[in-house]
DNA sequence: GATAGTAGTTACCCAAAGGAAAGTAGTTAC
DNA sequence: GTAACTACTTTCCTTTGGGTAACTACTATC
């Protein structure tokens, strides 16, 4: 890593600190991943992202769209219909994504595989 | 992002869900963070990533330890030194915290800036 | 009228994460 | 001998995350 300063550093920390309290959890970024693939209802959620409880498919719904990562549509149909998408802005996580999974592909042949 | 197929994004999220379980918690990039500015004791650390307990920063230098992200380092003075350092391998977290640092920046713009 | 599906909410429980404070064992300085 | 510094460990406690199961209110189907 290129030489940076004390103050680079710690603006880093704050900003690594900051991203990880709104990806931070067992299911926010699967939840994400899988509406990135396409929207879905609740239940489409629940069978695709195994082992969630509705209540915490609730709750990470709810901390998603406030952070703008995850878009809720009601549909005035008979009965309604709700339907939740990845928003825009939640492609500007790609980058993070990406390196995450590479990151995680590689060390886990480090650690376990060789 | 580009069309993906269903195997791609099950083993991407397997990926992901990996590098969270390493890199996952309050205080482990932090660290890291520090020790990639410099190599540290024990009491520096302490001092420098603000907050956190002796306990727990015992428990995540030997995390980091175990996934070869960190170097412990005894030197045989009196008394002993014991000197932290990040490992050449955590050089491959740098494009990892890159990404999430940026991430957080505009992200925090966004939601509370504007 | 019973059953099933929609989108959740509620109450209760457990386990892991993390914080606070004190203790330990050794060394060094005064 | 007392205080302070090293690198921790131990104990106790609270908070948070997450799981289970039941329940709600509505609609549609048999």
């Amino acid at each position: 890593m290129a030489k940076i300063t004390k103050t680079e550093c710690t603006s880093n920390l704050k900003n690594v600190i900051d991203a990880l309290y709104v990806l931070n959890g067992k299911w926010k970024l699967p939840i994400v991943l899988s509406l990135v693939d396409a929207p879905k209802r609740f239940n489409e959620i629940m069978r695709e992202v195994e082992g969630i409880s509705p209540k915490i498919l609730a709750q990470e719904l709810k901390h998603l769209e406030q952070n703008e990562l995850v878009v809720r549509n009601v549909y005035d149909t008979t009965p309604v219909s709700i339907v939740y998408e990845a928003s825009l802005y939640s492609e500007t996580l790609k980058e993070v994504l990406r390196t995450l999974s590479e990151w995680g592909a590689g060390h886990r042949k480090k650690i376990t595989g060789k």
